[in-house]
RNA sequence: GGGGCGGUGGCGAAACGGUAGACGCAGCGGACUUAAAAUCCGCCGGAGGAAUACUCCGUGUGGGUUCGAAUCCCACCCGCCCUACCA
């Protein structure tokens, strides 16, 4: 196809302006038509989404805030593409749940008390007033009759149900442990939330400190096998690896070493093929064997040693850059495979908290045990033999770890046998001598869910002097929260002092008994709220059974990258705990999972107060309305990317919606028709429906408003030329309308009804594109000589291979570059010729 | 140390192994206006050139695979994120 050349039209650039100067008095206020929608969907229950069993069901779910004040343009940038999503699948004919509501315990509200002397509840309740006034101008889909609030007795409730069924059922427990405990905000923290090499708190920044307390734990453990699993799921990569990482498994074997006094010493290991090289053995200073078998000439050396480790904080003891530092017993044990005698050390580079807590030493085949055995002088025995090494090289240099190169020797039975294979060989070998049996460890630990803090979920428990911890029974939940309370400026939990509610009786003898004064991680709370969104109200179990059967489980949920390993693991391990309680028929939570990246300042730092680069949604709605800020969201970056604000960027979707309304409005009247513009308009109405379908599909947001705004070059240009049907034109525009309803919701709304068209645009039918339409009349015929572009060519489309063959042979401008016979010609189908000289 | 993601015009970004830079912002020239804003028309990766003829160079760097590479492979540099004595 030749570029068809538009000349400018003076007779209708005239009209054009005249046009503009009538609308001067009716042109786009979007506070107005916002407002006027945002009351009618309401009023008409637009958005109420009710069970109808003749329709397939989709749930999205978009991540729940935290009700901290102000809806920040993260909270949009997560949610207004959500929306669209939701919007576009119900025009696609799905009956959509997309709920809201608000992860309201926490923290900042007890901070905000202690601070300003506001309770914690009528802080989070005014938030939740005003976030919710904000969340309403961005016109999304929210049932609001589903909001679910996690600090309302009537949802904490249950939250405290789920604690007593997971202890009911084995999966909850309490047991003194050394735990993070951050002294800033006065409690104990899952181990998920300590961050970073100096181990800081996730919420303040403070560095933890290790405490010795009695708490409540959730044995995520129990699932870890299948946690790994995400067979079931269609999440992101970059999850699923950062789950698997975080998991941590590790196979090998545990071996049982004794001491010459016949003490046992269990010991896992992922390298069974290197025990005859084990030349030591170290226990963590927590070891409870440390005490028994440490010999008297050492007593006082290694007591030392002991309470110097209880002292120091992790982030001394747990940085691998730290030269490692222990002591001898004096004892010694017995290495089972050769029966050689070895010495026992303590180091506090073994961890009481993984495996058995004790280790045996390969220095010759383990970075860590060699620079241990160096620098205390440890034998160094070498078991596998690196290829090409003789014993003419010396002594080894550094550890030797690989566990496919190579072959054992100095190992008894093995001497002499490849590496590869080696461990689970004499893993085997391991339990045929009863010595030792095949092993697996998970890096994963047991979710610490105590919180010695207020603004929380009371853990529904008891202590009796007679039956120990006794959970509150069923019909006496809810534990509800005291509201008569004071707080302390240290922060410590005023529960602890609320005399009302520390004394209560045991729920089996009467007796006089403590409440827990602890309450749960606010990730227990959004571990299940997916489930409450069904029926908030429902008071006869978590959630309505009837309603979990036509809407569970989630088909599409997205929110941020951050909770890969804390709330994505957790809602996965509750809803595997619910399976196994009867609870649910499925093994996932969430089918699907999008992340989206993350908006930046204007100077392309993360957000915040202090740097002042924070953008505030409710001025750019002032400024330009919702519909634009939506698309601008929507626009400037791919949405699992994002990056920085642009201030003037959002002028581009500013204009299109702009003109989308003047478009929409405008009284079409045909001049000169030509039926090659009305071609035109119809392939690129057609064209454009695929593209934004094709880009909904699969979350590619910015494309499907630049083709959007494509479709609108080419509705103007028609404008300007008024060289198409009426009907052409009409197809073009309501088509306009319909693929950005979604996008902006308010702007078609009202257009649509301007038009003339039935209420509401949005349940109206997702348009769809007929292919012959679509179907481009011509191709760009490129030819190339040796891989370089020499020539373009306008052919009509589809002819054959030979035919395009022949056209880019007879081409002048390729003529040029050949001499003689080409040695070859590759066609790619309607599209390319490459000829190689 | 390990893992992940990314590096394309002045900027945000497009591009099933097949025309690099769609779409938008900014900029420049022009129209309209007393003027500005808004709007409209045109240009807009770099170099050479009078040129909308044409040629060369260009997707972080260096190699490789291929008729053909931003895209696939190897090595490296830079930025961001996660993780870190896990036996």
């Amino acid at each position: 196809m030749r570029k068809l050349k538009f000349r400018k039209d003076n007779f209708h650039q005239a009209k054009l302006e005249a046009i503009r100067r009538l609308f001067m008095t009716n042109s786009y206020n979007p506070q107005e038509i916002e407002a006027k929608w945002q009351q009618k969907w309401e009023e008409t229950g637009l958005y109420r989404q009710k069970i109808d069993w003749d329709k397939p069901k989709h749930y999205a779910l978009t991540m729940l805030p935290y009700p901290s004040g102000d809806l920040h343009i993260g909270h949009w940038y997560a949610m207004t593409p959500s929306d669209a999503r939701a919007r576009f699948m119900r025009m696609k004919g799905y009956n959509v749940l997309f709920p809201m509501g608000f992860d309201a315990f926490g923290l900042p509200a007890e901070n905000a008390a202690i601070k300003r002397g506001i309770h914690p509840k009528k802080w989070t309740y005014a938030n939740i007033e005003r976030m919710r006034k904000q969340l309403r101008s961005m016109g999304a889909m929210f049932d609001w009759e589903r909001e679910a609030i996690s600090s309302d007795p009537s949802y904490y409730k249950w939250t405290q149900w789920f604690f007593c069924k997971l202890l009911e059922h084995g999966l909850a427990y309490r047991k003194k442990a050394a735990v993070d405990f951050c002294p800033q905000c006065n409690t104990t923290l899952a181990r998920e939330q300590v961050w970073g090499e100096d181990r800081h708190c996730e919420r303040c920044g403070t560095p933890v400190i290790k405490k010795d307390l009695e708490q409540w734990f959730f044995k995520t453990t129990a699932y870890a096998e299948e946690l790994l699993d995400f067979s079931k799921i269609d999440w992101p990569e970059r999850v699923r690896i950062m789950q698997t990482n975080w998991i941590g498994k590790s196979v090998g074997a545990d071996v049982v070493f004794h001491t010459e006094d016949g003490d046992p010493i269990e010991i896992f290991t992922t390298r069974p093929d290197t025990l005859w090289g084990a030349t030591f053995m170290v226990l963590a200073p927590e070891h409870p064997l440390v005490e028994k078998i440490t010999t008297p000439e050492y007593k006082e050396q290694v007591t030392a040693y002991v309470e110097q480790a209880r002292r120091m904080s992790d982030i001394d003891r747990e940085s691998a850059e730290r030269e490692k530092t222990g002591v001898f017993t004096g004892a010694y044990a017995i290495n089972p495979v050769n029966k050689e005698r070895i010495p026992i050390w303590v180091a506090d580079y073994v961890l009481m908290t993984y495996g058995s807590g004790a280790i045996m030493a390969v220095p010759a085949h383990d970075e860590r045990d060699f620079a241990f055995a160096q620098k205390y002088g440890l034998p160094i025995v070498e078991v596998i033999r690196m290829p090409g090494r003789t014993d003419e090289d010396g002594p080894l240099t550094e550890a030797y770890t690989s566990k496919t190169e190579g072959h054992l020797i100095n190992s008894g039975p093995f001497t002499g046998t490849p590496v590869a294979g080696a461990a689970e060989r004499v893993t085997a070998w391991l339990e045929e001598n009863g010595l030792g049996k095949k092993a697996v460890n998970y890096r994963l630990r047991d979710w610490l869910i105590s919180r010695q803090r207020y603004w929380g979920a009371p853990i529904p428990v008891v202590y009796c002097p007679e039956h120990g911890a006794v959970p509150v029974p069923e019909e006496e939940l809810p534990v509800v929260l005291p509201e008569d309370v004071e707080f302390m400026p240290t922060g410590e939990s005023p529960l602890k002092f609320h005399e009302a509610f520390i004394h209560t009786t045991c729920p089996i003898c009467e007796r006089p008994s403590l409440r827990e004064t602890d309450t749960m991680d606010t990730f227990v709370c959004s571990s299940w709220y997916q489930y409450r969104y069904l029926s908030p109200h429902y008071d006869e179990g978590p959630f309505d059974p009837e309603e979990g059967k036509y809407w569970l489980p989630v088909d599409q949920y997205t929110g941020g990258i951050e909770h890969a390993t804390m709330h994505l693991i957790y809602t996965r391990f509750f809803t595997k705990a619910m399976r196994d309680m009867g609870l649910v028929d499925f093994d996932e939570p969430m089918l699907a999972l999008y992340n989206q990246g993350m908006v930046l300042g204007p100077d392309g730092e993360k957000m915040s107060k202090s740097r002042g680069n924070v953008i505030a949604p409710d001025d750019l709605v002032q400024q330009y309305g919702a519909d634009t800020v939506r698309a601008y969201l929507m626009f400037f970056a791919r949405w699992d990317q994002g990056g920085p604000w642009n201030y003037d960027g959002i002028k581009g979707p500013q204009r299109l919606l702009q003109d989308v309304w003047e478009i929409a409005r405008y009284d079409y009247v045909p001049g000169e028709v030509s039926k090659e513009a009305n071609r035109a308009l119809r392939r690129k109405t057609h064209q454009t429906i695929r593209k934004v379908t094709e880009d909904f599909e699969s979350f590619a947001f910015n494309t499907a408003v630049a083709a959007i705004m494509e479709l609108r070059n080419s509705v103007l240009e028609a404008m300007r030329m008024a060289n198409v049907d009426t009907a052409v034109w009409e197809e073009a525009v309501n088509n306009m309308l319909l693929l950005l309803a979604p996008i902006a919701p308010h702007i078609t709304e009202e257009l649509w009804a301007q038009r003339g068209q039935p209420y509401s645009i949005h349940q109206q039918a997702w348009p769809t594109w007929d292919p012959e339409v679509a179907k481009e009349d011509t191709i760009t015929l490129v030819v190339q000589v040796n891989g370089k572009v020499r020539d373009k060519i306008e052919v009509a489309a589809g002819q054959d291979d030979e035919t395009l063959k022949s056209i880019a042979l007879a081409s002048e401008k390729v003529q040029k570059w050949l001499d003689g016979e080409p040695r070859k010609v590759i066609v790619v189908k309607g599209k390319l010729v490459n000829i190689v000289k």
